[in-house]
DNA sequence: CGTCAAAATGGTATCGGTAACATCGCGGCC
DNA sequence: GGCCGCGATGTTACCGATACCATTTTGACG
């Protein structure tokens, strides 16, 4: 690797040096050389940066030459230390592949750039590491925090709430949330599901499910609603997540290999759906004739299946708009109008059941 | 909101201050504080957390008990600017939504994590906005960064270049890429898809086509290929940027509406072609019989629509990986055997065609 | 032309860690 | 017993910006 070239000593006045490669050629160009240059002091030079308009027009125009002639990037961990300040929002997901979660990302990420803030992406992958990943985040003192979800290990929630970091949690419901809330309620989308079902007269209803939380919620909602209308069993294929197609393939064949009769399948997702719609296809079954399929999230291709998906429709972008304007007010000390928000959801008929 | 639990300072001389808006209640926990309860030095401190094997069993003890007992969370940023390790991947899209980089985001990021390095996502959006991107993240002093693409403002690159911040491009090719590059040959990708279409007889092929860069360049190596057969003209349906399936439907509508023949559409995405299947059937058109329909990205539906899509599969996941990889190689030093790596592509032929 | 408030700029301390170097303590060895 | 070496710990300075307050300059106005 690159040696750095020898004598680029102090008082060395210039020298456009040859840049040698990694190189670390007379360190990097910080404000008070850019101030130097400029014949200002530092705190001129980051006032004109950062308050342009505290600063004559005349030295603001020379700043900003010397700093677009030397290259200078100001070195935001400096300034976020003294200002308490990092301009940094972390967002915690539980995974985000074949998850609805990108829309909400996007969202958020596009609504918190145009603040000016960047977002710390926190995958907690599979489960247990959810607590060190919001530890290490913790440490870098973001100035929001958006979390997926509302079950958090104690230690987590006693953490966030002593840091006193904005918190958004998002895509679920409870009274209690840690600070602010956007979501929906799991247990209504599964009371829904099972009311549609029995609505169109299936009493015979399988579930291929994604063992995660949430769906696990979505889940008991559906059960108990068939449970008051007497049905207390039912087939049921848990795939582990992420749910992909294949499982959902493989959970119709389960249902069917058990002997049970369906006449309807419920999924915890619209790709566990699409994936028992093959299925279904490759064995010659019809849907929604001989089996119903139902599934969950609406995602882009529901609408293009064949049939196309009855599901439930959830606003995910919506949800990460919400969640950044809550973090936004919190941190700028606005007003929140509404610490809970029901974003709801909707059941969409299609050609499936 | 939880209060402080009392007295965590020592002889803490004044008033907890009633807290005036964001809750400052007594200053947070230093790394002083927790050196002077546990009677050793900050630096004792520091080595117990980050070096514990500097240190006597018996003081690191001491220190981590102190540690749980104040709830102290290192700040990284202090950590950070002293240090300058910034602990900091960024990683650049231009979207996410209906996009293959989902794969790669979540490969990155497991494997970055696992080395104790958390991702800073940025999302270019809609094109222009690349620049300032970049020149926020660079200011935050990432130790790597990921860039999706070799298109890159020369101001952009020159700013990378002289940053000395390790760069990995990907998803593309190119004899110069910045630093590192991880990706495949678009203009293969589109020879291939032509030489394939060819040999099936194909010669009256209509495009449903995406107008982002790389999909261009896939055209690119898709004419000319066709040209060097004869076939010159191909009726040509352009669809902005997130290929979603309604600009698929679109797609085909645009190439029938214009009265052109084809025997075959092709598609720069998995997600366009399921599109144009859903509006064949609506149609009654068959497929493969009348129209045969290819995609991109091997998408996970791209096996379960009705009927199976040929496409182009590429590895999403691995290509992050390499370029995490890659990062942490040149972070930490180590020689970097290929700086341009090739992942290819493979051309998936399923029921479509 | 002097006065005074407002605007522009500057000096200094500081954010909270860690690098670099210094020091201390202790056991082993000749 | 004295010296050496090394492991454990401490002291000091510093990373590069900005908050805070002081100072200087400008300009409006009587």
């Amino acid at each position: 690797m690159a040696r750095t070239p020898p004598g680029n000593l102090p008082q060395d006045p210039e020298a456009p040096d040859a840049l040698p490669r990694h190189a670390r050629t007379g360190k990097a160009v910080t404000i008070r050389d850019v101030a130097k240059v400029a014949g200002v002091s530092p705190i001129t030079v980051s006032r004109a940066l950062n308050h342009p308009e505290l600063v004559t027009p005349d030295t603001l125009e020379r700043v900003r030459a010397v700093v677009s002639r030397t290259g200078y990037v100001p070195n935001e961990i400096a300034g976020s230390l003294r200002s308490r300040r990092s301009g940094i929002i972390a967002a915690v997901f539980p995974q985000i592949t074949n998850s609805m979660f990108v829309d909400t990302i996007q969202a958020l990420s596009d609504d918190l750039r145009q603040e000016g803030y960047q977002v710390l992406l926190g995958l907690s992958s599979y489960g247990e590491r959810e607590d060190e990943l919001i530890a290490g985040i913790v440490g870098r003192r973001p100035e929001g925090i958006y979390l997926t979800g509302i079950a958090h290990a104690p230690d987590t929630r006693r953490r966030l709430i002593a840091s006193h970091i904005p918190v958004v949690e998002a895509w679920d419901l409870t009274p209690s949330p840690i600070d602010m809330l956007v979501g929906f309620s799991h247990e209504k989308v599964g009371e829904a599901m099972a009311r549609y079902l029995l609505a169109r007269g299936h009493r015979e209803i399988g579930l291929v499910w994604g063992n995660d939380l949430r769906a696990g919620v979505r889940r008991q909602g559906l059960l108990s609603v068939l449970a008051e209308n007497g049905i207390h069993e039912l087939p049921t294929s848990l795939e582990p997540a992420p749910g992909m197609f294949q499982r959902g393939r493989e959970g119709l064949a389960e249902l069917l290999g058990s002997g049970a009769r369906v006449s309807a399948v419920a999924c915890s997702s619209d790709v566990l759906a699409q994936g028992v719609i093959a299925e279904a296809r490759d064995r010659g079954i019809r849907i929604p004739e001989d089996i119903a399929v139902m599934g969950f999230g609406d995602f882009d291709f529901a609408a293009h299946t064949s049939p196309s998906l009855t599901t439930i429709a959830i606003e995910k972008a919506l949800i990460g708009r919400l969640a950044a304007q809550a973090l936004l007010a919190r941190i700028q000390g606005r007003e929140v109008p509404e610490r809970i928000v029901d974003v709801g959801f909707r059941l969409v008929e299609r050609g499936s059941t």
